[in-house]
DNA sequence: TTGTACGCGTTATCAA
DNA sequence: TTGATAACGCGTACAA
């Protein structure tokens, strides 16, 4: 007679007290008490809600049916505590709004939700040390897993990583066991590009680099570099300027591009937002796209289709990147293998180029 | 002599295998190895760590020593079971790729971190059964505060749940024990655009506004309408058409204002997104911004300031409004009242204004 | 000021 | 197949 929790009235929602009132905060339903309520043992309630073991199909019909009326939901904490799941998984962003990065999380979000695993995200802001002490953030909090989106840590901590949770790492090429990796194809897309200002015409095609430290810029320029030195005149140090992943940069950039006095029909940037920036040099310097320029971006953010003009672009779906990955995820969690899978790069053709003038 | 974990070999961090190693997830230390090692009871060490009650100056050195030598932090999860601080704060955005709200996560994530705290992102769509159903998820996940970015939930359900934990809401006048809102001022920074236009000798200013049913976009239109209204010609219903806040939407909208056939000499955009799309819509209809017509967004997000024409908008740092929402909830969690603070709107005057054409 | 003992809600081990 | 029982790591009455 001395239980702590007796007749915790259940279902008590939906009153007439107003709109969708949050569901009371009930004094917590805990496992114990649907055992209780449904003749069984703590054990048993368990073994049903982690398919641990075998239970009769009566006792476990009977122990589902109250956990509905309870409406018992197992406290995370505990079973973490307890050494069981915690229904999270980590993920390793750069900055939490990123433009580019943004559309991956949404994917990773929409995929692990109805899952019922909750991303925890935090950002390393391309830095190794960063990164390092947010995934041992992570650790301390039990994720199940760990989603890395690119980022600097080594594939030697990654593989480390991979030894004590499922770990699924973008913008990577790397194989073990516990671990997905899921690249995308940055090479292929900038080939793309180039054949596409090839096909129009384009011979001296400038090209606006990321920080070459960036794992992403690093392999644009390499598709950049390898497609261009198997055209025309070649591949030319002096039309490929470094940019920073930003507006300013790519501003900047073109700028110097223009000031050097080499002669160039068309550019590449590495990414969308330089190419905004280059866009606007272009314009002070009074040059117009794409009749004098053309110019092409990398990404294709949303704002792309709306610039003026709208902006021909590599596009790779981040959001399917997301998904993909957060699905390659929930696979390892279950101790599936995830289907390998390549996220295609596509060239979106609208208004910044054109046929070269001749 | 049958304890479990003896001589936890402390400090083994920056051997010499390579680069920045992840510390190693070593076995763990927990509160009783400290206690052990330090001579103290675990009771002891767990009042030095949350500042429970008074130690003697010897003891506590001895002890924060020993917490250092064996890099020992407090398991977060046992810390909650107990019924400790979860040392993580909620919080309720919409999208987690929002170009505006994701400045505001960059803001609270900046603040929380160094105080030790970690932010746990949630998104509600918009739609306020999701936002309670995520508000319910983070409960579950024992988060010491909620922070709540605008968003659909009722007051009465921000009140209720400022009984259960420390809230801090933005887009909102509220007040409460235990509940911090800070409402940014749509209706100021509107008034600065009206103003703004009609000193360049505007008359005829239409207006692209968000969906009424959006808190962000009822409080700008009363802000246009209010002010208009005070002006010349007054409010003309024509002139206003609905958006939907995305680029797309603004680009039907200027389509539907050009097919009315009423004549307008600017445009406020009650976001920047809806800006470009009818940015666009006047360039397909062989408009020139700010030739032909002036445009005024409000967000003034990232790109604006290079997009062509560089796009006159409004301001109110929503960095700012993340920050100075989670020291907020610093200042909630210590028991200390936050001071009010208003986040100013500031109207960034660029390329995309002028003077009106006589 | 300090220590002991218990409880938080769950999973895992071991018997039965 | 099922049920006790012992952890998991920490906070906190309560006692000393």
């Amino acid at each position: 007679m001395s239980k702590k929790h007796t007749d915790p009235t259940p279902s008590q929602a939906g009153s007439a007290d107003g709109p969708p009132a949050l569901p009371v905060p009930r004094g917590r339903t805990t496992l114990g008490m649907v055992a209780q309520r449904a003749g069984v043992s703590p054990s048993t309630v368990s073994r049903i809600l982690n398919g641990t073991a075998n239970v009769s199909p009566v006792k476990r019909a009977l122990v589902e049916r109250t956990i509905q009326e309870l409406d018992f939901r197992p406290d995370p904490m505990a079973r973490s505590l307890a050494g069981g799941r915690t229904m999270s998984v980590g993920v390793l962003t750069q900055f939490i709004d990123s433009p580019f990065y943004g559309e991956a999380l949404r994917g990773i979000e929409d995929q692990l939700h109805p899952a019922n695993y909750s991303p925890l995200f935090v950002s390393g802001h391309w830095n190794e040390a960063e990164e390092t002490s947010r995934v041992a953030l992570l650790q301390e909090r039990k994720v199940d897993g760990l989603i890395v989106l690119t980022g600097r840590l080594s594939d030697a901590a990654l593989l480390e990583l991979a030894k004590a949770l499922p770990v699924v790492v973008t913008g990577r090429r790397l194989s073990a066991d516990n671990l997905y990796s899921l690249d995308y194809d940055n090479e292929e897309g900038m080939r793309l590009a180039v054949r596409h200002l090839h096909a129009l015409g384009h011979r001296q095609i400038a090209f606006i680099s990321g920080p070459l430290d960036h794992p992403d810029a690093q392999a644009r320029m390499d598709g950049f570099r390898g497609e261009i030195q198997t055209t025309e005149p070649g591949y030319d140090p002096d039309l490929v300027v470094i940019g920073d992943f930003q507006e300013s940069g790519g501003f900047r950039a073109m700028g110097l591009l223009l000031q050097s006095g080499r002669l160039f029909s068309a550019v590449i940037a590495a990414n969308d937002q330089m190419a905004y920036g280059a866009r606007l040099a272009l314009h002070r310097a009074g040059l117009r796209v794409p009749e004098d320029v053309s110019l092409v971006g990398f990404d294709d953010l949303l704002y792309s289709a709306y610039t003026l003009p709208p902006l021909t672009s590599v596009r790779q779906s981040v959001y399917e990147v997301g998904q993909t990955a957060a699905r390659a995820m929930l696979d390892l969690l279950a101790r599936r293998t995830p289907p390998s899978k390549v996220i295609p790069a596509e060239l979106v053709v609208r208004e910044s180029t054109r046929m070269v003038r001749r």
